[in-house]
DNA sequence: AAATAAATTTAGATTAACCTTAATTTTTGG
DNA sequence: CCAAAAATTAAGGTTAATCTAAATTTATTT
């Protein structure tokens, strides 16, 4: 069984996989806020425990078993942000610190009565894709809002940024999971978004800020 | 900020502590299933913290701030054991475990939010108390079924004992929190107590396991 | 192709929570 | 009251997860 400490860097290693990259030790001391120093400790560690795939200065990847644990974590960290958004009234920018916590219980039981109480969710507040017991994830085919073309219609699915400034930020332009928005026009200095939300307000987005939405075109 | 293992010792201590007694290392080291050795060790560093006093050979009892520490553990881990019966659907000899796990879970506004999803319980699934937010516990005053004078008909209020044996036992007896025991006889020889369940099914059970439900009665 | 910089690993420590074995201290019952 | 038993603490170690500082490897720049 994994302790905890593993499960936080599996997950870690997971989120940082994107295109078959290896993942780097510098990379993980980040979101895991230790020393790559520490980071090297563990990559011996969950290599030997055949978690990850890891030559020394080469960075790592996850293993099929890596994989099917980082999945695990991550669904359990889904199902526990909705249960708190949709249960118990926190808002989407208060859950994860506390979803950082539950997602370590250890109870198959649990997850599966918890899934069933929530009514199988397939994404958690943040858009995001909830794995099933399998382990298989929702593939959802969505482009970033700094990438919609103009004049597309599209409904937003979710966000990539998750930090509360970013969130709240978010409620105040009215802004949330399934609010439609249209990019009106780009500006060329430093592709700022005009948008138009819900087919009433018109505002300007930074590209920082648009590179961050998740949208779905409609239709 | 206390560890898990910091939480558990203090609660384990509460439980201990009855009638202004200390409490003893080898009992400690016993429900902690550690070696009185490692309880030594742990005992210096609470009372360091001065979460209890501790006279060295002498036994510790809690502070006022261990005491409110303990009621905050108590108090979460029932409160879940009531999500897990009342929400999920598990039954009451399954949910110790697990709220073994999600009273370490840190976030005061998650049990306030909790508390109100649930109506503010006041008792737990196996009839145990739940302090409130302030940490004060409903004095309930019970009296063990072993102990209950003949032919006085009282309602069952909780178990003593938590293992899944035992609830699971009452369960196939069909003793449960709310149903109302009369005690019909004791037999001399062994204390074995013969019972009057829900003014219908007579059955005998032993004194061990009449020792270990508290039950209140009827005016 | 060096030389410098950046990334990564190794070495050596620290802290928490354990353990085993060996003192101590307290309790008990003859 | 005192010796044996029981309880408790002390000493010395281990493992997981961390750190700092130093060494090594890889990448980048002249
Ligand atoms: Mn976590
Ligand atoms: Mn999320
Ligand atoms: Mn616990
Ligand atoms: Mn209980």
């Amino acid at each position: 069984m994994l302790t905890n400490t593993e499960e936080n860097y599996i997950k870690a290693i997971y989120h940082l996989s994107v295109d078959n990259k290896t993942v780097r030790t510098n990379a993980i001391s980040e979101v895991m806020n230790t020393t790559p120093a520490s980071v090297s400790d563990m990559l011996k560690k969950l290599s030997d425990k055949s978690y990850i795939h890891y030559e020394k200065y080469q960075g790592v990847s996850l293993t099929k078993k890596g994989k099917t644990e980082a999945l695990q974590v991550v669904r359990k960290h889904r199902l526990w942000e909705v249960f708190l958004v949709e249960k118990l009234q926190f808002n989407w920018d208060e859950v994860h610190e506390i979803a950082e916590q539950l997602e370590h219980i250890q109870s198959k039981l649990l997850i599966e009565r918890l899934d069933n109480f929530l009514d199988h969710p397939t994404s958690d507040p943040h858009g995001d894709p909830i794995p099933n017991a399998k382990g298989e994830m929702p593939v959802l085919r969505q482009v970033l809002l700094s990438e919609l073309e103009i004049t597309i219609k599209a409904k937003v699915m979710g966000m990539k940024e998750h930090s509360p400034a970013f969130l709240q930020y978010l409620d105040k332009l009215g802004i949330t999971i399934g609010s439609s928005v249209k990019v009106m026009d780009r500006v060329v200095f430093d592709a700022s978004v005009e948008l138009k939300v819900n087919d009433k307000k018109t505002m300007v987005v930074s590209h920082e800020v648009a590179k961050n939405i998740l949208v779905s075109p409609i239709d």
